[in-house]
DNA sequence: GATAGATACTTTAACGTTAAACAGTTTAAC
DNA sequence: GTTAAACTGTTTAACGTTAAAGTATCTATC
């Protein structure tokens, strides 16, 4: 086999592997939304997951890199959530230029609300993939995840 | 551990699953559009390599199916792609109200030329994931998104 | 203390996408 | 033959996203 065929071989099999990749994305995040109450959209709800998750405030720099996400994307999202009072966004104290978000009262119950709408999907595909390959993929995939970011990064 | 307890990590286990997936699709789709020329965008790249790929003809609706996208997406990509003189989209002697849609010359060099231009990209990616590991997600990928489609269609 | 650069966030235009309403064509039943 | 239903593709509005330009604030250097 020439190394032109190889190269092209390589090539194909990154297609479908990204490919796959984005289908699954968009499936997903489609069927989740359509789940979600009261319009809330994927986005709005990764946000006020992240806070019962991770942290119970966030400046929306930290948030923007957290979800990898533009800073104008993340104000968006955050202008939609403030506007439906499931957050509350404050000047930050310490820096001027900072801001402070929380999440409120309304903002948790809509959070818990979301994961009990969305539960039977879960549950179902729980129960079609073990966990423990789930668990694999999920690794394999934030190598793939940690090697884009850095190349991002690496090339301006 | 409680049933609930249980519930609540394989959830997390599954947030943090497609949370990567969703954005390695972002970073990926990203990082290869801007080594498109000529403001080719991802999703007409993915059609004229399709055309090499696959078939060297097809329908809008078996494009649509293909890239799992809704027809009127697929009516947008097409317009843009026909506008550039990239493909040729025709009246379908056999039908009345499909279309029969093919590449011309000038799309297969512009395919080329995009093959060409992030070839680098995914020789980079290729050198430090290898071919068997990237095969092995894929298998893995395509059950998955086979299941969401299937999932798709039995709600409705 | 002034000033130049970096940092944090916002705004705007353009993109691809979905959902839903729409128009034309074909098929099948009566 | 008519007519109702299904099929194929298009159009429109709304969404979240990026890139780029813009505003405000802080930091470091002189």
């Amino acid at each position: 086999m020439t190394q032109s065929k190889k190269t092209a071989d390589a090539n194909t099999a990154l297609f479908d592997y990204f490919n796959e990749i984005g289908i699954i994305s968009q499936l997903a995040g489609n069927l989740f939304e359509r789940k979600l109450p009261e319009g809330l959209t994927n986005s709005q709800f990764s946000v006020l997951n992240w806070f019962m998750r991770v942290d119970d405030e966030a400046s929306p720099g930290r948030l923007a890199t957290a979800f990898q996400v533009t800073a104008g994307a993340m104000t968006n999202t955050l202008k939609k959530l403030e506007s439906k009072g499931l957050i509350k966004v404050e000047p930050d104290g310490s820096s001027g230029r900072q801001k402070r978000v929380t999440i409120t009262a309304q903002g948790r119950r809509m959070r818990d609300k979301a994961i009990a709408s969305a539960a039977p999907l879960f549950a179902e595909f729980a129960a079609r993939f073990p966990a423990a390959s789930i668990a694999r993929q999920t690794q394999d995939l934030q190598k793939v995840r940690q090697y884009l970011d850095e190349y991002r990064y690496r090339q301006g």
